[in-house]
DNA sequence: GTTGTCTGCCCC
DNA sequence: ATTCTGC
DNA sequence: GCAGAATGGGCAGACAAC
């Protein structure tokens, strides 16, 4: 990829890889490898060192690394700051003369999606330039409560995008400031930027600074969380409060905790098996690539979710061996499915897995009900329940209960 | 014109 | 998105 | 630790089939 082509840049000059970690920085920091080619070759390091953001050209987004438990992450960080997670788009905004643009984590130009945010960001940001960075997403004008992810994502359309506006807003949380009226701002430590970005915020309904505080133990750290699961947020990230902003990496100076690490917030369910995949690239050699796995509704199984991660090599070679033993030639009778997984298993092998959150599916046939189901959001494996069979799986009405438990959950 | 199937430098 | 693996 | 490669749900759109 990049990485290759910014090293043969490098051997150009200093005969090594020396060069690297510059070249790549300025990559980062506009996304564009043929002007920092064009920069380089005409006008040497001396200018690519100086490089900096300019507004309408992308700059590679940091990334949060994970950890499970806030005293954990109050090891690795100390005091530190931290911002509620949104369940939205991440926008990155850029404006300049009058002109605003929208860059998606991917740097893709979207524009044209966000006519409200646009709106908004002329008429409440204090500057003349400016890259910032925050979350989009749906809300409840009235009860001010945040829609789910598969509303706000309705959004990323073509057309009727401003009869989508109107009928569904989007509110923007900034948490970054990147650049300012002709100055890099991601060389600042985190405080001075958000120091910064408090005091260009100008009042409206659209942007909002997101939620944000500085804790000084675990015990504060932990405190912060709760309070944004409350409210109805995924869950915090934790920001160095020395660290500069690292375009386009994945650094321990960001750290995200959501609901869903937890043991006791997440959704662990018991499914069985019904069917499995053979999979691509490296795993054609363990025959396996993932699971159809169903819940029980009386004598029926019904499909929740496919699991295509959280299980080791060794894991994938032994589901392999041991469903195929049990493999059906067409879909067992007792098997509610739209999917067809390329060997089709007896509902036998019960195995545990952990989902994020329910959602309304158009595809798995849990609960179905006027052409629509429930499926799991993020499902991955954790373990093999050997100590149950079919009969003891997670049933049809529990998901639903959990399902509804989940929608009040946020209110 | 309607319905079904598949795809995406896709969003998470 | 999550997770595992080779480096 | 990091980067790369597997995989998930599901949306709007594109296109084929009817």
């Amino acid at each position: 990829g990049e990485a290759t082509i910014i090293d043969a840049w490098s051997f150009t000059e200093a005969g090594d890889k020396s060069l690297r970690v510059e070249l790549e920085r300025a990559f980062n920091l506009t996304s564009d490898l043929g002007l920092v080619a064009e920069v380089f070759f005409t006008k040497g390091m001396g200018a690519i060192r100086a490089f900096k953001p300019h507004p309408f050209s992308p700059i590679r987004p940091a990334l949060a690394e994970r950890l499970n438990t806030a005293a954990e992450i109050f090891e690795k960080l100390g005091a530190c700051a931290v911002e509620g997670k949104y369940d939205g788009f991440r926008l990155q905004v850029h404006m300049s003369a009058g002109k605003v643009e929208i860059y998606s984590r991917k740097q893709e130009r979207v524009t044209h999606m966000f006519p409200d945010v646009v709106a908004g960001v002329k008429k409440q940001m204090r500057a003349r330039e400016i890259i910032f960075e925050g979350e989009a997403l749906a809300y409840n004008e009235d009860t001010g409560e945040f829609l789910p992810f598969q509303e706000t994502i309705t959004r990323k359309r073509k057309y009727g995008v401003s009869k989508k506006a109107e009928e569904m807003p989007l509110r923007m949380f900034a948490f970054e400031l990147l650049y300012l009226d002709g100055k890099d701002w991601t060389n600042e430590p985190y405080h001075a930027r958000r120091k910064k970005l408090t005091e260009i915020m100008g009042k409206g309904d659209v942007v909002a600074l997101a939620k944000n505080v500085i804790v000084k133990t675990p015990k504060a750290l932990q405190k912060f969380f709760d309070e944004c699961v409350s409210s109805g947020l995924e869950g915090i990230v934790a920001k160095d409060l020395s660290a500069p902003y690292v375009a386009g990496a994945r650094k321990f100076a960001w750290i995200k905790l959501k609901r869903s690490y937890s043991e006791k917030l997440a959704d662990t369910i018991d499914v069985v098996i019904v069917g499995f995949y053979y999979g691509k690239g490296k795993r054609t050699e363990f025959g396996l690539g993932g699971l159809l796995t169903a819940v029980k509704a009386g004598d029926r199984f019904r499909t929740v979710a496919k699991i295509g991660t959280g299980f080791s090599e060794a894991q994938m070679r032994e589901f392999h061996d041991s469903l195929s033993k049990i493999s059906s030639k067409q879909k067992p009778a007792e098997v509610d499915s739209l999917l067809t997984p390329d060997v089709w298993v007896k509902p036998r092998v019960v195995v545990e897995v952990k989902a994020d959150e329910i959602t309304r599916s158009p595809v798995h046939k849990c609960a179905w009900k006027d052409n629509e189901g429930l499926a799991l959001r993020f499902p991955r494996l954790m373990r093999v329940r050997t100590d149950k069979g079919a009969d003891d799986a997670t049933t049809e009405k529990e998901v639903v209960e959990l399902y509804e438990l989940q929608k009040h959950a946020s209110a």
